[in-house]
DNA sequence: GCCGTTTTCGGCCCGACTGTTTTCAGTCG
């Protein structure tokens, strides 16, 4: 027997996703299939730990109602959903790669596996090459051929884009578009423009006075491996990289509802649909429309801008971030949407390294870009001694490196520059410096990076010791994932917000693109915990500060506001918290 | 499967494109 789990709300909604997969892949009634998936959604962006709801606190949730409660309870008490793995012995799941190659849905996917016995992309390939593919009901030579290169797509583009990987095609690629002849306006719109950490591919539109040259721009662009259709209206290709990028061009009177459209989220989108819906109105990319008589659209009420569109359905306008359907419409109506961070609202940046450890910028380096940036305040926090490959410090390093500081701040009056060190928390929750030479730091930053994979019990354990010692500020990349290489260890996260709040610990949003940790999604969950957050970029060298934008962006999404990030407090109110005053 | 000031049944967001058909199902965003 193994022992009995914590379920986090997102291995539960994955599973429920799983769940509705599978379930399409047998024909189920189409509405029971998004009911799943409804609610899995629901439970990956509930700020509270689902598994600890009581049942009509289950029931509360929206799109949750009986069975989807008791398979939330099945999981969580007993370990498996019965409907799920039955399903997963009636269904291989290999199909559900199947289902991801391009040209191939649900219905496809069940028809290849009825009539052929594909199980997987290998044999969807051996039948597509023997040419068997194209003798199906509803498949030609054309669906063949389109669902070779799409196995080869799907093998090698697993996954999505990081957000700054995306942003690196995104520049140059806007940048050549924007030459084009006629263009009046252009916006990268989708998961790009909301800021998601990842991004699965690039909806561009564009008002222009005539189609035709920024369609042959995108066609020509030098980034470009194959253009997969173009006309009139649209154009897509796919870069080199494999990102695909579709091209839109929309007249001005409809570019607002266009441009919401395209930018998503589809559930913030389906809400807002339901919202015209309860006034008699239609919403489509095209615009808002009245209903005539007959049912059908008539009159335009709005369209031109995305602002121009809220406000005919009464709602403040929604900030691109936080268009995931996780409450802004009702924030929105009600007139108590949150003022987000901004840029220019940090005051300085508490988490950076410096070639006393593994940096790559020296202290006067950082410093002066730091200075630049505009930044009142800043911290020097190098690894401590546990790391010996970054060149960790030691007490008798860290007093070398203070002296530095010292002398170097005699002469730079510009900016404050606080005395912090990145602390190892040991694999027993206590920390890689003594009390005594703790006290006299600044900031203390403590953070996870050995032993990866202790039980979730004795991670949360190791790490909540570790919030508890009087001198700690701030928690650094909490979960220890990396975007696209490895997930975070496994702990209580709940249980660790609870303990960081009640030790004025704040918890990091590290702002480094591969790492944006935590989420938007955990961040929420702190926010909702009475954490404070410090957004910090861990810069290894200059070029890192800048990563400060996606810190922002992440935060945003969060619902994050001034007040609760740290470093956008003035010195006096952010050493009062530092020194637990 | 969920939900309700059109409420316990009958809806559930909308439109376009593609390839396959000969009037449309499936896929996609």
């Amino acid at each position: 027997m193994s022992p009995p789990r914590r379920y986090g709300n997102d291995e539960i909604a994955l599973r429920l996703e799983r769940l509705a997969d599978l379930l399409e892949l047998t024909g189920a009634n189409p509405f029971r299939v998004r009911a799943y998936r409804t609610a899995a959604e629901t439970i990956a962006a509930h700020d509270v730990r689902v598994a600890d709801l009581p049942p009509e606190g289950l029931l509360a949730l929206k799109g949750v109602g009986k069975d989807l409660a008791q398979a939330v309870r099945d999981l969580v008490e007993h370990g498996e959903i019965p409907q799920l793995t039955e399903l997963e012995r009636e269904v291989p799941v290999g199909l559900l790669d199947v289902k991801r190659v391009p040209g191939v849905g649900p219905k496809r996917a069940a028809a290849l596996w009825q009539a052929l016995g594909v199980t997987g992309l290998d044999d969807l390939e051996r039948e597509g090459r023997a040419g068997r593919l194209a003798g199906l009901a509803g498949f030609g030579e054309k669906s063949q051929a389109k669902i070779l290169a799409g196995i080869e797509r799907v093998r090698a583009h697993q996954g999505r884009l990081r957000l700054v990987d995306a942003e690196a095609a995104v520049v140059p690629l806007v940048a050549a578009l924007e030459e084009a002849p006629g263009v009046v306006r252009l916006d990268v719109a989708g998961s790009y423009r909301r800021g998601r950490e990842t991004v699965g591919d690039l909806d561009v539109l564009v008002e222009a006075n005539d189609p035709e040259p920024v369609m042959a721009a995108l066609r020509d662009y030098h980034g470009v491996a194959e253009v997969q259709g173009t006309g009139p209206a649209k154009t897509s290709v796919v870069l080199a990289g494999g990102l695909q990028v579709d091209l839109r061009v929309v007249e001005r009177e409809a570019y607002g509802a266009a441009l919401l459209y395209f930018t998503g989220s589809k559930a913030h989108n389906v809400e807002l649909r339901s919202r015209a819906a309860e006034r008699g109105l239609r919403l489509s990319e095209y615009g808002l429309f009245e209903l005539g008589d007959d049912g059908e659209p008539g009159r335009r009420v709005a369209g031109a801008t995305e602002g121009e569109v809220y406000r005919a359905l009464d709602l403040e306008p929604i900030p691109v971030e936080l268009r995931e359907a996780r409450g802004e419409i009702e924030a929105a109506a009600a007139g108590t949407l949150p003022r987000l961070l901004t840029h220019e609202d940090l005051r300085g940046d508490l988490h950076l390294h410096t070639t006393w450890s593994d940096g790559l910028g020296s202290v006067a380096e950082m410093v002066a870009a730091c200075e630049a940036r505009g930044y009142a305040y800043m911290a020097i926090t190098d690894h401590s001694q546990a790391l010996r490959m970054t060149g960790g410090l030691d007490a008798e390093k860290l007093a070398r490196q203070w002296e530095a500081l010292d002398a170097f701040a005699a002469e730079h009056d510009g900016i404050t520059v606080l005395r912090g060190l990145e602390v190892d928390i040991r694999k027993d929750g206590t920390l890689d410096l003594d009390d005594e030479w703790l006290a006299r730091l600044d900031v203390v930053i403590v953070s996870v990076h050995s032993f990866f994979d202790l039980s979730p019990v004795a991670q949360t354990a190791r790490i909540v010791a570790a919030l508890g010692h009087p001198e700690v500020n701030v928690l650094a990349h909490p979960t220890g994932r990396v975007l696209a290489r490895r997930d975070g260890y496994e702990l209580d996260l709940d249980e660790v917000f609870a303990a960081a709040a009640a030790h004025r610990v704040a918890v990091e949003l590290n702002a480094a693109p591969s790492r944006l940790d935590l989420g938007d999604v955990p961040l929420m969950r702190a926010l909702a915990a009475g954490c404070q957050v410090a957004v910090n970029t861990d810069a290894h060298a200059v070029a890192g500060l800048d990563d400060m934008r996606f810190g922002v962006l992440t935060a945003r999404r969060a619902w994050a506001t001034p007040e609760h990030v740290i470093n956008t407090w003035p010195l006096d109110r952010l050493k009062a918290f530092l020194a637990k005053a």
